[in-house]
Parts: structure tokens; C-alpha cells; sequence
DNA sequence: AAACTTATCAACCGCGAGAAG
DNA sequence: TCTTCTCGCGGTTGATAAGTT
């Protein structure tokens, strides 16, 4: 179901994540925060763009991410916020505390999209039209399943409602929101280390000069960087404009 | 059992908005 | 203002699981 990895012409690995990958992205984003994306992957020993990761991370290793089995009641949700904002995937997925937009991009054109056009009158949840695939009656056993399991979920506005509690709070998407106008001192960021981090003895913690060092310029960051590089020629790391990165890459 | 088809969803791509210089 | 850069969004792709013939 995912992409084969393979790298693009820069050197950088695409497709499907390993959890060597993951275990790297979610250690180094709940200790320091995404204050870059774009340089995020170089300090966090990763061959991948920024964007690769902020997609990863937003989608995937974000806590309190939710998969799977979409109640009733988020089913109720989508449809209603999508028949009113249409494909704002985003504001939508806001009102759904766990899912992100991605995911509910997905379900609807795999699951809502469908029944709409079988059905379009009726924004009710509708019966299994005979002749469907028997994959599609899985599905539906599984929402009948989802619901029982949320037989007491609220609306979207209950949910919208939604608040973490102040320790999942600390654990969740906030941190994701972490940016560097928020400078955490050394001993703030044991914070993250009380979240358990298995890995987080991976960052060396940074000198006073991390946080407002932009690029790197001199070989006492190698440690934060994968493959250990010149940081001047890392310059246009995510984007299109460079034919540096074969070289670069191969060095490694 | 094998070949073919369909569904799913993680991940990629391109573009636009907004911020900063 | 204009340019550059980063981020986030929405559309799309493609590998693979699951179903059908």
C-alpha cells in the first residue's frame, strides 16, 4: 500500500517511511519542535525533504492521531462540513479532533464520495446497495462496528468542543505547533524527555548558538547532520533549483 | 490456483498565501 | 514595491491488499 523507496535525483529517499525513519522524525520533533521544516531533516539525521517530513509527521507520527474506523458521527461531520466549505480539507479536519486532512480527503473519496453519488439526495448514512463489492459491506461492518464502539460519540459541534487534557495536551499536536519563537532552554526541554522518548539521547543537545544558527557553518554541527555535509551547499535542500545534491549525496 | 480488477491510503507534486528581507 | 523563502493546502499518483472471475 505504500511507495517502494526509492531517491530522487538529489539523493533524498521518497516513498514509504521505515521506522528507523519514523522513530528519527518523532524523537527529534517532540524534543526540539518543527522550528523548520525545510532544515528539520538535516538535524534530524533524515535524507528526506522537508516537506516529506512535515507530511509524515503531520499525517502519521503527530500524537494523538486517530486511524481508521470513522464514527457515525465523524461520517455525520465530514458530509456536513463538506456541503458547506466544500474541499477545505484543512478547516475541515479541524473540526475533527485526531483526523488530519489528508485522511478525511481520503475517506470521502473513497467512501462518502461514493455514497453521495449513489444516493445524492441523502446525506444519510445509506444502506448497502445490493450488488456493492463485498469490500465495501467490509467497510460498512466495520463503520457499523466504529459505531457501536461510538454509540455515545458527540456531533461535530460536541467535538469541535473537544479539549485534551493538560497531559495529552502536552503530548499532542501543541508540540507539533513548537516554533522557534519559542526558544526552549535546556532544562525546559527535559519536557519532552518526560513524554519517553526511546531515542531522544539521538540530539546531542545543542549549544546557545543552535537555535539561531541558520545554516551550518562549521563541523560542530555534524552531529546533527546526515550525511555529514557542507551546510552552504545544503542551501536549496528542498527545492528544485540545484544540481548539487547528486554530489553531495554521494559522499556519504 | 491464477489472473485480473477494484479499493484503499500513504506519499508525492505543484501552487498560492503570507512573512521576511 | 519587489523578490525570495517557507509553509500549508488540495489534487493526484501508485503500490499493494482484497475481492472477483
Amino acid at each position: 500500500m505504500v511507495r517502494n523507496p526509492c531517491y530522487d535525483k538529489y539523493g533524498r529517499k521518497k516513498g514509504a517511511w521505515s521506522p528507523e525513519e519514523d522513530e528519527k522524525l518523532r524523537a527529534y520533533i517532540q524534543r526540539y519542535g518543527h522550528w523548520n521544516w525545510r532544515e528539520l531533516p538535516r538535524f534530524a539525521g533524515l535524507s528526506r525533504c522537508g516537506k516529506s517530513c512535515r507530511l509524515r509527521w503531520l499525517n502519521y507520527l503527530r500524537p494523538n492521531v486517530k486511524r481508521g474506523n470513522y464514527s457515525k458521527a465523524e461520517e455525520e461531520t465530514i458530509k456536513k462540513l463538506h456541503e458547506e466549505l466544500g474541499n477545505k480539507w484543512s478547516a475541515i479536519a479541524k473540526k475533527l479532533p485526531g483526523r488530519t486532512d489528508n485522511e478525511i480527503k481520503n475517506y470521502w473519496h473513497t467512501h462518502l464520495k461514493k455514497r453521495e453519488r449513489q444516493n445524492p439526495a441523502k446525506s444519510q448514512v445509506v444502506q448497502q446497495p445490493p450488488g456493492t463489492s463485498k469490500r465495501e459491506g467490509d467497510d460498512q461492518k466495520r463503520e457499523l462496528e466504529s459505531e457501536n464502539i461510538h454509540a455515545d460519540a458527540p456531533s461535530h459541534y460536541i467535538l469541535e468542543s473537544f479539549s485534551m487534557s493538560p497531559e495529552s495536551e502536552s503530548s499532542s499536536s501543541e508540540i507539533s505547533t513548537l516554533s522557534f519563537d519559542y526558544t526552549p532552554a535546556v532544562n525546559e526541554m527535559n519536557w519532552f524527555a518526560d513524554e519517553g522518548i526511546a531515542s531522544s539521547e539521538t540530539f546531542a543537545e545543542p549549544n546557545e548558538n543552535f537555535w539561531t544558527e541558520p545554516f551550518l557553518t562549521d563541523d560542530s554541527y555534524a552531529q546533527y547532520c546526515y550525511p555529514p555535509i557542507n551546510a552552504s551547499l545544503y542551501d536549496s535542500y528542498c527545492g528544485n533549483d540545484t544540481d548539487l545534491f547528486p554530489d553531495i549525496w554521494s559522499i556519504s
